[in-house]
DNA sequence: AGGTCATATGACCTGCGGGTCACATTATAG
DNA sequence: CTATAATGTGACCCGCAGGTCATATGACCT
């Protein structure tokens, strides 16, 4: 957590921090991000840095808390879809709505993306909680499928919710890769052929989990 | 490519420096590997290391070669598998034969892949030589496949090979994730659980990918 | 034997990283 | 207007990184 003394900093400065520290982040990685970069590209002297937070870590952690915010704030003023979707198409909803906000906050959604994916193996331990959080979202969804009759109720919970997770960790790399190479990303997130790109994935993931549990298992 | 000095090295000091290597990316990846750890590790002189390669990235491409190779001979130790299996079951005895692998050598499937996996986006373009003949196998693959009938011939063969090339990432990432965080991780690895949650995952792949394009992509 | 050429060595260079600290500046209170 | 507490600052510390180079070693040839 950030010291009290950054936390008093007038909102305009405390962006501007943050920024900076999107921008680094999102070209470098955590491991190889530079505080003295950071400080830099923020005009603040490398003491005040120290003087608001406790190190690296903890910027990147902060970053993330705002980013998940904003995230918040942005479902919540999409209309959220109507209540007679089955679960399927709500996480459908949930992966397009996750990628418009992507399209809003590219640097953000890179930053935060390229270090949980690539650089969970040194910090699991620091970036445990927030994979919790999804993986309790998937799981109350899965189990509302279960009980609405959507999902075979002899399917493995968590190996649905590992699956769903795997798949969303998928897409998210698939537009992460081939997006940067783009030169307008947003125009190429738009057009129909990634759009039906990301529709048929989502379907083989559907179709893959539609079939219970009993019938893959005793297939071989 | 490794100098020709390094090429003239007895088998035993190469390979010492390459166990050093390895082991040195599988702890650090490969931008925080630091090539002052593997010279003192391998019992090199820093100048000796570059007389034998350029930088560290040589260093880890010479690697990847190996593997590679170890990883063909290993393969093509193995029974090969029956010939009138289908591209599915085809598929499976790959990924397994391929864990098997990882089981012998652990420490080489782990340096390979957390660079691979985690550090693709800087160093794309040196590694896309190798993605691309994974990509090429599993294109050729799918073809074989539709040739047989056992897929549909309007499925969409690049987004098929992205399927399965993610599907096998997933795997790997999974084992390399839980299996990292298990004291024994031979026996984990071969635990029934184990095999049951890698079969499943496959056979999730089949069933999605089984449906024809056509159905998935009228559904919506 | 001397000469030559590939190989081996580690002290050394420069650059940048994270982090500290004595001091300067500004806000707040009395 | 002064005393005190809170913030701000950048030169400075140490460690380690990648990389170089003059010199030493020794195998092989004539």
């Amino acid at each position: 957590m950030p010291k009290q003394t950054f936390l008093n900093l007038p909102e305009e400065k405390r962006e501007t921090i943050m920024n900076a520290a999107v921008e680094e982040f999102a070209e470098y990685g955590l491991e190889n991000a530079s505080t003295n970069r950071i400080v830099k590209n923020s005009g603040i002297a490398k003491g005040s840095f120290y003087q608001y937070f406790e190190d690296k870590l903890d910027v990147f952690m902060h970053m993330l808390d705002v980013i998940e915010q904003k995230e918040m704030e942005y479902f919540k003023d999409k209309h959220p879809p109507s209540s007679n979707m089955d679960t399927f198409q709500y996480f459908r909803w949930m992966v397009k709505t996750g990628m418009e906000f992507g399209l809003a906050h590219p640097r953000m959604i890179q930053a935060a993306w390229r270090v949980l994916l690539g650089e969970g193996f040194y910090y699991g331990k620091n970036l445990a909680e927030y994979r919790q959080k999804t993986k309790q979202a998937l799981t109350t969804m899965i189990q509302h499928a279960i009980e609405r009759g959507e999902v075979d109720p002899s399917v493995d919970v968590e190996l649905a919710v590992m699956i769903m997770e795997t798949w969303s960790n998928a897409i998210t790399t698939y537009v992460l890769n081939e997006g940067i190479q783009q030169k307008n990303v947003l125009k190429w997130m738009r057009s129909p052929k990634t759009q039906e790109t990301i529709d048929k994935l989502l379907y083989v993931m559907e179709y893959g989990l539609r079939k219970t549990e009993s019938e893959f298992v005793s297939k071989p």
